[in-house]
DNA sequence: TTAGTTTAATAGTAATACTATCATTAATTA
DNA sequence: TAATTAATGATAGTATTACTATTAAACTAA
């Protein structure tokens, strides 16, 4: 990723580069906005177009369907989420401090300064929350994972596991907790706006800092020797 | 619940009980087998009915749409689970004793006696494992959440998280280790299956015995005093 | 036996999920 | 500068989806 300017995503997941194009920004920027406001499901390639005043057909020309864009922007979503990691552990050498910035990172990764004008992180944050498992429940799982449609994700797990096997080298499950944190942190969030009996965290006005005590409780505490 | 006979659910979740007539007990069986088939997306109502040899029309008397038949079949899940758990557990004193059986019927609840002739146990897991989480990452969730949709599964949590603070009175998440031994369950027998790099347990032939001991691992290590 | 209920059969509509064609405009290159 | 190519817009069209409505047949309960 170079900031300000593209990230760099598997390119069977577009049909064009929409980072290219100022189409393709457009496409990116009123999707995600679309998204959030009427979800996943209702969310076609004809309302996009008509809220981005082109036409369907320009929008197929950049993505297959919508469930590739969908996969699209989670793959954004993660590879700047491994790249603020990346900023925000550099020169840390302690692993302890290193997961705590790290699931810092993830919770507050849309508060971060935005990166990308056409990306609007904090809503994006949203609909990775609400929507984001809906990119790898599917039935075709096994070719996308194939086609490494996935890599971004596995990759994160895979750095942040490292650190978690450097705090405690005979831990059997450095990889489980690992996912298991990307996924509680969107997970409890979700609850605590729309299931709170679900959770014991208190999420207010986009304040998730219990999300973050419960994350970093649960994590040492495993962690513990 | 009473075995062998019906399963009690909110009423709200049908247009006419699919429990009580041939014609909704086909539906619920045959809705399993081809949403397992051919994933919830691909899955309509037009080929469910041609699968069972009845008409659109006739599905459409016992069902809003798909996404409250999954929400019913999702509810049935737990709510079976919840009782399998009761079973269990009844005469266990030892709370630790009962937290393992609990994680134990979690994974392999397909695997108990079936009980109900319509329900293919074994195959609504795997849906439940594939599919679950859609029935509440939808925009109407809160709407759905006030009519009691997701009762069965809160209240399952809340029967969990009670076992769980006799473990440890002084543990400040029970509701979250609860409602995270579920999606952990599923998420990581899925990972097993289609994303490996995302877990470090290992499925073979449908064998969850290492998601269990994973699953025991992480609890009572959080919860230790 | 008849009245009421359930299902099947059929038809129809609006929206979705695309694909195709062609004209226009913008960008590139010869 | 003209010629070529590429990107977009405009329009149209198709198969499928997600329903709703109507009527007739079958079955069921009083």
């Amino acid at each position: 990723m170079a900031i300000g300017i593209k990230v760099s995503l598997n390119d069977k997941l577009y049909i064009r580069d929409p980072q290219e194009t100022t189409l393709g920004q457009k496409i990116i920027k009123q999707s995600i906005l679309l998204i959030e406001e009427i979800g996943f499901e209702s969310f076609t390639f004809r309302k996009l177009a008509l809220k981005m005043e082109s036409t369907e057909a320009s929008v197929y020309r950049y993505f297959e369907n919508k469930h590739m864009l969908l996969l699209y922007l989670v793959s954004w979503y993660w590879e700047w989420v491994g790249f603020l990691i990346d900023m925000n552990t550099r020169n840390i050498a302690n692993p302890e401090e290193k997961l705590k910035v790290i699931i810092h990172t993830l919770i507050f990764a849309a508060k971060e300064n935005p990166s990308i004008e056409y990306v609007n992180e904090s809503v994006l944050h949203r609909i990775i929350i609400s929507e984001g498992s809906k990119a790898y429940h599917i039935k075709t799982v096994d070719e996308e994972n194939k086609e490494g449609f996935f890599k971004n994700y596995k990759d994160l797990t895979a750095k942040v596991a490292l650190v978690i096997s450097a705090i405690n080298k005979d831990f059997p499950y450095p990889r489980t907790l690992a996912s298991n944190l990307f996924e509680m942190a969107n997970n409890h969030i979700y609850f605590a706006q729309h299931l709170p009996r679900l959770t014991d965290v208190k999420v207010e006005h986009e304040d998730f800092s219990e999300v973050e005590k419960m994350l970093e409780h649960f994590a040492f505490k495993i962690l513990k020797t």
